[in-house]
DNA sequence: TTTTAAATGTAACATTTGTTACATTATCTA
DNA sequence: TAGATAATGTAACAAATGTTACATTTAAAA
């Protein structure tokens, strides 16, 4: 069991037998749910850590008129919720049900910030997980304050460059995948491509981008 | 100097003879900046925990192109950046610069983490502060998804009257505001309002917004 | 009160994106 | 290889929003 741990971000560093050590001295147990099961209700508050240790859970964002939004998926090891034990409002922001059979780790929020205390090395994971969380959330925000295609296109392009990609950029995503990403359709996706192509900015292939005018590219995002 | 850091968020709940007995076993120091002097560069390692003590800071965005692209403004007391001193891509996500004179409380990485095992209440602190930070762009995100901007309104006002508003909501922003709150033209934002005027779905007036169908507001953020 | 500035209403038109439908091409599988 | 399936190209049209310009109303200042 506790060999699962270790491997999770939260207890990165820590072998087995440092854990079991630890959680001597901590209140914790562990839970199977079943698929299908509801863990937690949105607004429900947040008092215990939990750790998915095997299975899958999804979360489901519902809206005011009580219909389903989005979905996101969670896979072991992780923490669940990460961001939302302590905070202004620490309540479950999602709906949170199992996918499949599995096991959760629960451990109450007093005795949680005592294990933070004991193990600085787990203190420092787990702050890294929430600002982890923080800096994802403001990159998408970036993402989303863009208002056209093209600007989406170009920042996404520039992006994929600077993560160490050169001017023939690998993509790994089909134009429908990232038509979803971007939260728009599949032909204005494919309009805006095309259009790109035709003031040579770039060429889409299938399973790569081409920069041909850097600067062009630059440009739709200056201003 | 430090019953100022003791009303800051990060220090609440200690008082000011606890604080400097805590500083006295941790390395920081104080450094007086002037108007318009640039305390960061957007990218710079992010190594030091910086609290503002006194004076206003800004920081700008910018784009691939180089141009400056939106301004945040800081108050003291509070920390900086205090969700890019950790996680993985630990820089300054903006370039910082004074629009006052001021000071601020500079503290090295590797002391924070001492202070944060030295003193169990900062710690918990600093955790409510960072998940304060990614809670707060959640709910950003929410709000950048919506498509329309009747779902804008709608979500908005919906917020409001969660918040404790009953049917009759009290706007302290103009039409002008929020259009840019929102990220659209004034004039869209007033054409959507005089139709849902139209629609017997509100009234607006300057001060204030009065709820006439509740059901059908719901309505526009459903499905 | 008069004047001025700010906020809001409104309309015509342009631009962007979505919707729908179908053709074409690539990729996978039997 | 043949057929099925997924991915992409493309076009006509609808819907949503931006742009620009000006009129009207309200609030603030002289």
């Amino acid at each position: 069991m506790y060999h699962v741990l270790s491997s999770s971000p939260l207890f990165r560093g820590l072998s087995a037998e440092e854990l079991i050590t630890l959680f001597q001295r901590i209140n914790h147990y562990f839970k199977q749910f079943r698929s299908g099961e509801m863990l937690a209700q949105a607004g429900e508050n947040v008092d215990k850590a939990i750790l998915l240790i095997s299975g899958r859970l999804q979360g489901e964002m519902v809206d005011f008129a009580g219909n389903s939004l989005k979905i996101e998926e969670l896979d072991s090891p992780q923490m669940v919720a990460a961001a939302f034990l302590f905070g202004p409002q620490s309540r479950f922001p999602v709906y949170l049900s199992a996918i499949t059979d599995g096991k959760i780790l629960v451990i109450p929020k007093k005795d949680f910030i005592s294990m933070l205390s004991l193990e600085p090395r787990v203190m420092v994971n787990y702050i890294n997980i929430v600002s982890g969380k923080a800096q994802f959330l403001s990159g998408k925000i970036t993402f989303l304050s863009l208002k056209t295609i093209r600007e989406k296109i170009a920042y996404f392009l520039l992006q994929q460059m600077k993560n160490g990609a050169n001017d023939l950029i690998t993509i790994e995503k089909t134009q429908t995948n990232l038509a979803a990403l971007f939260g728009i359709t599949r032909p204005s996706l494919s309009r805006i491509i095309l259009e790109m192509e035709n003031q040579g900015i770039l060429t889409w292939s299938r399973e790569s981008v081409k920069i041909l005018d850097l600067a062009k590219l630059n440009q739709i995002l200056g201003k």
